[in-house]
DNA sequence: GATGAATGAGCGTTCATTCAT
DNA sequence: TATGAATGAACGCTCATTCAT
């Protein structure tokens, strides 16, 4: 683990997610990092300022790099309900993908930590689905309601589908992911 | 002899569980308590023998409360899409009554204070909203899937609900509870 | 247990020094007390100002038993080496006897409850070993050494003896208290 | 990097047992010794884990140290009683010299901390002194009892000779201690 | 006299953070 | 930059004792 700078630092953060996907936030201490990392806690400081500053950098990045990362999921000129479909599948495999990830910020969503963030970065939102969502709009075949309504249900269910999935209820497979699918679609559809 | 003051365990219940709604989890320090109640800390061990006696005394008296409330929800005789929604409503309205409540709850169910409640407390399922999925698929209204798929979707749904009204988002009227339920109905209807 | 006054005050005094003998005096709280003899913790403060005031007065109450019982053994005219065989037993069957009671006034002179005895209560001596020895060198037959260092050696080999006993190491017959009664009498005859 | 200081480990020993010497284990606390150190209560922890292992760590380490020392001893070549004398005032010496130590294994021998250390330090016997007295039985010097019974004896009057000397009852003079060596002779030979 | 409630003072321990090199 | 030592500020909890009836 003993590397330089740039890799010290991302070996922080990947020890950090790690041990807050597996013990909670409750249970990370700067201590266990460090030990983790194989460094010393006080080398921690050299990287982040404290605690707060380590938490909410990793959830700031995280959360850039989410918005980021779907925005660049090909605008493909499928008909509507593929095109939707298919960026639906993109975010299950994504948060499978990144279970820890996605772990560590929905924990930080429920957290003190969360205000540290600056809000221009908890207020990105994907324009992707946003666009998708006034697409479908347009063409009258998703509920006209409010975005903000429609994409929070989408979440809710898309994170429900990933948890569903990760205790083996469902499997991440054609047929169970169309049915969970179908399920979202027959919500919002017209 | 100084008489027990009857309010006094009401009292601590109340503040936990609104420190636990304000600060969450790792926010809650026996001292606090404490202080907002108006007594020493130690007076609290007179009333909870730990830390974990209070919280986990707490969920278990929720859990239980809530079941039962639930369960005394009848509307035999209306049709399935009726009562349905009268139940969703009731749900809808519990949650929102419930708040500080629920989320304690919420915050118990993913913490380590979970496995401190007995067993078959924690197993306490509500039996309404799962015969009712079964009298709907008997009916052939509802999708055929199993319960704990439909049953988690659902709950989102109220989950993510009950915050869009919470934000303001929403408001707690026919109109719009309504809008919600139908999203909710389309997404699990035949 | 819940009797009277006098009857009380006795049953706490028992229960403590149980309790000192099975757990020593660090395990030793005023609740655990009240709660064996049956009464509330307060009312142990009927009985005694206080923890010191409990240990020191029971110290003291034993001490002076333990000093009268002994004055009370008839001083026969036997030949010396018996009577002094004679009351060497009866120490060993006292000790053996209220087992209990030597455990708590040994374990309170190594504590700081000691320090709380009257001072005449501490050094009271058994005139009857004392006078015993002062027999013995007049007649010439133990070593004419301080009565404090024989008195302290006796005392040392008898709860060693004790000891022994109570370890299984030793027997309480005939046959082996004479060999330990004959390793004490070797030691200071002339 | 600030240096350990490799007398502050030492420091903190050595406060401990004296401690441990004047107040008894119920009086040491954890700050008390740090004050008397004058570090923080929390360096305490950097040195050992917990007060539990503090107590035994010490304990262990005399435990060792006394065996070592005492192993040393050798006076192959005097006649017995000889032999048997300078190892006995070599005792008393050690004792003297070390009473705050030869205390606190005492008082950790009669306290719950003793189960705490390793068994094989606690089994560590010197067996110098049994073999000493097997030699004594060979050429029928002293009296065929157990080894037990006579190191039990002998132990008890070594501690009594030196808290009649703490006392200033005696003194650590030649005849004196003769006069004490002569006690213990006298009453284990044959 | 008897008692359950209440508490202040203190305990051992943890931990994010800073110090000193 | 890197670090082991050091620490202040808490924390959960205990317990002898007092309060109020």
């Amino acid at each position: 683990m003993k590397q330089k700078d740039e890799f010290k630092r991302e070996a922080i953060i990947n020890v950090t997610i790690d041990m807050v996907y597996t013990n909670g936030f409750a249970g990370v201490k700067m201590a266990q990092i460090a030990k983790k990392v194989d460094i010393s806690p006080s080398t921690l400081y050299v990287y982040f300022k404290s605690k707060n500053d380590l938490i909410s950098s990793i959830a700031t990045d995280l959360l850039k790099k989410i918005t980021q990362t779907s925005q660049n999921q090909m605008h493909s000129d499928l008909p509507f309900k593929l095109k939707f479909k298919a960026i639906w599948l993109f975010y299950v495999n994504f948060e499978i993908n990144n279970r820890k990830e996605m772990s560590f910020i929905n924990q930080v969503k429920q957290s003190p930590y969360y205000k540290m963030i600056p809000l221009e970065i908890r207020n990105l939102k994907s324009s992707l689905v946003l666009d998708l969502l006034d697409e479908g709009k347009r063409q009258g075949l998703i509920k006209n309601l409010d975005n903000s309504i429609l994409a929070a249900l989408l979440s809710a269910f898309l994170t429900e589908t990933v948890k569903l999935i990760d205790s083996k209820t469902l499997q991440l497979n054609e047929a169970e992911t169309n049915t969970m699918f179908l399920l979202a679609w027959d919500a919002i559809k017209n």
